[in-house]
DNA sequence: TCTGGGGTCCTAGGACCC
DNA sequence: TCTGGGGTCCTAGGACCC
């Protein structure tokens, strides 16, 4: 009871510890630069003169200053004044994401990508040829601490929230097992918050009837549960507390996006129309880029604003048409966004497409206004230019708007 | 110079239809 | 004068994840 062998799946949670910061200081040591800046108190943060001051990764020697994930700049400077500090680079943390990945490949073809930085692998049916699950995971920190020089922490469990709930103990660098004999030592005794799918609200709704810890959750009576949570996420949430998870692990090509979107957090306020408009002009553009990349069209478009006050408002609209281009995209989200916006002053401006399915796949409605021959000459133009902004970078062709 | 950007999923209410 | 009950579609908003 309770051993790996007598349980049906054997999953793996691969999860990259301080995952820019990490694959920052591994581009410094490639490209020459003497020390490591794991080693120091060290962060990675957006520039708060473009207002994008916040941390989104820190070193191990940052995290003893309480330097938190999501803090401001201020906040964290105040707490470390020291604190060296690093731009992101999302295409570089793409690169290393797909070292680890093609190397993850190498011990089963069951992977799902949760984000650049987290895998789980269905390592069920690998013990024939890679040894039992723990020896697996030894063997591929190793590899990637050697091979792609960062290290990992892994879970190993037999579904995917306890390895995932594994990997997340002690940290850095460790490798964790949570079967489920070992559920009521490992998992019962911490806070709520820390379940997967448990974040603040819902922390604050289970403390108002006196549970605390996971253990508390797991022996509550499931229908109160589903009655103060609602029927779904009171269900999720005792599952979970007793360990119960039977999703499958779901490789990329069976997962179909269900957004393309883009928002930006503009440098300063915007608070007239005509600006709005060219960012969501160039929002639509990068969206669209990405649409066609995929071969997706979408039948759903919507805006999101926040304004000054952080006060956050979307609205959405269904296409009479499915739309693939970047002027389609942009007359929706122009029409949404005048219909939408209460003129208050603008921090952030959003445009995303939802209800996408293949291009072509569904049967185009054609509008009564609708040109077909310029709709297929609009759409052959974009191609093009999408053809040319692959081969020589996004900003090789600007709408004269945008210059 | 406080406070990012990318997603997924669920719920509730109104419109509309039979 | 009293006043159904499903079902679907659409939209806004919220919770959660990294």
């Amino acid at each position: 009871m309770g051993t790996e062998a007598s349980h049906g799946r054997s999953i793996l949670h691969i999860d990259v510890n301080s995952a820019y910061l990490s694959w920052t200081a591994v581009e410094f040591l490639a490209h020459g630069r003497a020390d490591d800046i794991r080693r120091i108190p060290s962060a990675i943060a957006g520039d708060p003169r473009s207002r994008h001051g916040i941390i989104l990764a820190k070193s191990e020697p940052a995290k003893k200053y309480g330097i938190k994930t999501a803090m401001t700049l201020a906040e964290a400077q105040r707490r470390c004044p020291d604190l060296a500090l690093f731009p992101p680079d999302h295409a570089m943390y793409k690169v290393y994401s797909d070292r680890m990945y093609a190397l993850l490949c190498e011990y089963t073809d069951i992977i799902e990508r949760f984000s650049i930085d987290e895998c789980w692998l269905d390592y069920t049916g690998s013990e024939k040829i890679f040894g039992p699950p723990l020896e697996a995971a030894r063997a591929i920190s190793a590899r990637i601490r050697k091979e792609l020089g960062f290290t990992v922490n892994i879970g190993v469990s037999t579904n995917k929230l306890l390895a995932k709930m594994a990997s997340e103990r002690e940290k850095p660098d460790k490798i964790h097992t949570l079967y489920p004999g070992e559920i009521a030592e490992k998992m019962w005794p911490l806070p709520t918050d820390e379940l997967f799918g448990v974040g603040h609200s819902t922390k604050q709704a289970l403390a108002r009837v006196g549970l605390r810890t996971i253990g508390d959750v797991a022996h509550a009576d499931a229908v109160m549960l589903r009655q103060l949570l609602k029927p779904v996420m009171g269900q999720l949430v005792h599952d979970h507390a007793n360990g119960i998870d039977d999703t499958p692990v779901l490789r990329e090509e069976l997962r179909a996006e269900k957004s393309i979107g883009h928002s930006t957090t503009t440098p300063r306020d915007v608070t007239d129309e005509e600006e709005a408009l060219r960012y969501l002009l160039s929002l639509s553009e990068r969206v669209g880029l990405r649409l066609r990349d995929a071969g997706l069209e979408a039948g759903v478009a919507s805006v999101e604003l926040k304004n000054k006050s952080f006060y956050t408002y979307r609205h959405q609209k269904k296409l009479p048409s499915r739309v693939r281009t970047t002027s389609e995209i942009y007359e929706a989200a122009c029409a949404i966004f005048r219909e939408m916006w209460r003129g208050d002053d603008l921090r952030l401006i959003g445009v995303s497409l939802t209800d996408l399915a293949p291009a072509g796949a569904r049967a185009r409605q054609i509008s009564l206004f609708e040109d077909p021959e310029e709709t297929a000459r609009g759409r052959a133009i974009e191609e093009t230019q999408d053809e040319i902004r692959k081969k020589f970078g996004r900003d090789a062709i600007k709408r004269g708007t945008l210059v």
